[in-house]
RNA sequence: GGAGGCGUCGCCUAGUCCGGUCUAUGGCGCCCGCCUGCUAAGCGGGUUUGGGGCUAAAACCCCAUCGCGGGUUCAAAUCCCGCCGCCUCCGCCA
C-alpha cells in the first residue's frame, strides 16, 4: 500500500499515478474520505474510552476501600452505595464505547480497503499507457540472418532430446514438460552460472518455501492477481510463482538492520504459474509453462537508495544476458502493465528468431515501500525512527525461456547447437548434438 | 495423527493459581549525561511497536499492544473458547 501522508499532501501526484496506468482515478478521493471518517469515529471512541476508563479504576478504588472497611470490622454500607454507582456508571459508558468501537472498526476496514486497492505510485519518467506504450531504452547485439531455415526451438529441442511435451502432458496436462539430457543439462547449467555470479555480486543465497501462507502471498501483491495463482485448499497455501514471494516474506514484520547498506538475497526455485487467460498463447513447446525454475534477486534497502539498486539489479540482468551472447533489448514498461506493486519496471527481452520478436527473459522491479508496507517491513532511521524499506526484484536468469531463445540463436544447419562460453564449464561441451 | 508443556516491551526474566495503583518487575545490552590522565568501574536518566490529537517541529496528551482472534466483566497479561508457532514424548514415514 502508499503512505497515506503522501495522499493527503499531495493527491494529484497520486491521481497522476493511477491516470498513466489507466486506473480508477476517483479511488484517491474516496480513499481521503474514508481516511477523514475513520480519523473522526476513531476519536470519537478513544475519548469516551479514555473516559470509561477513569470510571472503571474509581471501581477498583472502591473496592479496595471496601474490602478494607470489611476486614477492619467497620460499617461498609455508604462504601457499598459508592461502588455500586460507580459500577453503574461504568456500565453506561462501557456500552456506548462499544459501539462507537464497532463503528471506528468498521470505517477502519473500509479505509484500509480502499488505501490497499491503490497501485504503487510510478517514478517519473515511467512512459504511460499500456503493454505496447513501453519505451526501449536499448539494444544490445544484432538479431542472427540465417542462411537456413531455422528450427523453432520445440523442433530443436526434440532432435537434441532435450524437450518432451508429449510425455509432459500425459503426466500433468498441457503446458506441462520434460527436459531431459541436454534439456536437464542447460536448465540445472542456466541456474549454476546464475548463482555463481550472485555470489560475485554479493548476493546472499537461500534456499525457501514455495508454498506460502495467504497473508505472505496478499503482502507481495500477487493475491490480486488470483488467476494466476495456484491455491491448495485443503491447507489454504499458494504455491509461489516466484522466489520473489519467500524472499520478500522473510522479514515480515521485522525492523532490519540496513546501517551496513542493502540486504541482498538470491534464490533458486520451482515457480508454479496457472496461466490462465492465456490459452491460445504461446501454445507451443516450452515457452510459456505451467513450472519452470528461477534464480531470484531480491533487495531490502533505504528508499532513498532503491533507484540506485534497481540500476544494479538490472546491470546484473544485462551481465548475465550478454554472458549467454543472446542479443536483446531492454525496456522500460508502461504505468498500465506494471502490477500493482512495482514503481518501475525494466524487462530484458531476448530476440527469438522463428517468433521474430523480442520476447521476455528477465525483469527487475522496484517496488518502493509499497510491499513492505504491507509486509511491516521497516529499518532504524539515522534519527533513531523506524521507517518502511524499498524492496526490489529481478530476475538472474530462468530455465525455459533461455533455453528457448540460446537454442534458437545458436544453431546449426545439422541441428546441433553452440553453447556460450560462460555455460561450458557448467554443461562440459561446447556443441550440442542431436541425438538418434 | 495422539498426549503434555510453553509463548511477557532487542535478549533473559517477575507477574498468571486467587481479575483492580501492572502506568508490566528485575537483569543484560544499547543510548544520553555526570565523574574520570585514558580505559574500565561507579552514579543518574532513558530505551516495545502502531495509531490518533496538538505543534513549524518537538515536548506533551490519548487509544491500542503481554503469540493471534473472539468471549465473559465496570475492569483481562491474569478467567473461558478457537487458532498459530515452538519444545518433549508416542505413533507413522523418508
Amino acid at each position: 500500500m502508499i503512505d497515506i501522508k503522501l495522499l493527503r499532501d499531495n493527491p494529484e501526484i497520486v491521481r497522476a499515478s493511477q491516470r498513466a496506468r489507466g486506473a480508477d482515478e476517483s479511488l484517491v478521493d474516496q480513499v481521503l474520505d474514508a481516511d477523514e471518517k475513520r480519523r473522526s469515529s476513531l476519536q470519537q471512541f478513544e475519548q469516551l474510552r479514555s473516559q470509561q476508563k477513569t470510571v472503571s479504576k474509581e471501581v477498583g478504588a472502591a473496592m479496595g476501600r471496601l474490602s478494607k472497611a470489611k476486614k477492619a470490622g467497620e460499617d461498609t454500607a455508604a462504601l457499598e452505595v459508592e461502588a455500586e454507582a460507580a459500577r453503574t456508571r461504568a456500565g453506561d459508558l462501557a456500552a456506548e464505547v462499544k459501539r462507537l468501537e464497532a463503528a471506528a472498526d468498521t470505517e477502519g476496514q473500509r479505509y484500509d480497503t480502499l488505501l490497499r486497492a491503490l497501485d504503487n505510485v510510478i517514478i517519473d519518467g515511467v512512459p504511460a499507457g499500456g503493454e505496447d506504450d513501453f519505451d526501449t531504452l536499448e539494444t544490445v547485439g544484432t538479431p542472427r540472418e540465417f542462411d537456413f531455415e531455422p528450427l523453432d526451438h520445440l523442433a530443436l529441442g526434440e532432435k537434441l532430446g532435450a524437450i518432451d511435451m508429449e510425455r509432459g502432458a500425459k503426466v500433468s496436462g498441457s503446458r506441462f514438460y520434460y527436459l531431459r539430457g541436454a534439456g536437464a543439462r542447460l536448465s540445472t547449467a542456466l541456474m549454476a552460472f546464475a548463482q555463481s555470479i550472485a555470489a560475485e555480486e554479493g548476493f546472499t543465497p537461500l534456499v525457501v518455501p514455495t508454498l506460502v501462507s495467504a497473508a505472505t502471498m496478499g503482502g507481495t501483491g500477487y493475491l490480486d492477481a488470483h488467476d494466476d495463482v495456484y491455491h491448495l485448499a485443503d491447507d489454504d497455501l499458494y504455491l509461489t510463482g516466484t522466489s520473489e514471494v519467500a524472499l520478500a516474506g522473510y522479514h515480515t514484520d521485522e525492523i532490519i538492520d540496513l546501517a551496513d547498506g542493502p540486504l541482498r538475497y538470491t534464490a533458486t526455485s520451482t515457480c508454479y504459474r496457472r496461466e490462465a487467460g492465456s490459452y491460445g498463447k504461446d501454445t507451443r513447446g516450452i515457452f510459456r509453462v505451467h513450472q519452470f525454475t528461477k534464480t531470484e534477486m531480491f533487495v531490502f534497502c533505504r528508499p532513498e537508495e532503491a533507484v540506485a539498486e534497481h540500476q544494479n539489479l538490472l546491470r546484473i540482468e544485462r551481465r548475465l544476458l550478454d554472458a549467454l551472447e543472446l542479443p536483446y533489448r531492454v525496456i522500460d514498461v508502461a504505468a498500465g502493465d506494471l502490477g500493482g506493486s512495482a514503481a518501475r519496471k525494466f524487462d530484458c527481452e531476448a530476440w527469438v528468431p522463428t517468433q521474430g520478436k523480442y520476447r521476455e527473459l528477465t525483469s527487475t522491479s522496484n517496488c518502493t515501500t509499497y510491499q513492505a508496507r504491507r509486509l511491516g517491513i521497516r529499518y532504524r532511521t539515522d534519527e533513531g525512527r523506524t521507517d518502511y524499506v524499498a524492496t526490489l526484484n529481478g530476475t538472474m536468469l530462468t530455465d525455459t525461456r533461455p533455453i528457448v531463445a540460446l537454442l534458437e540463436n545458436n544453431q546449426q544447419p545439422d541441428g546441433s547447437v553452440r553453447v556460450p562460453a560462460a555455460l561450458q564449464p557448467f554443461i562440459g561441451t561446447e556443441v550440442l548434438q542431436p541425438v538418434g
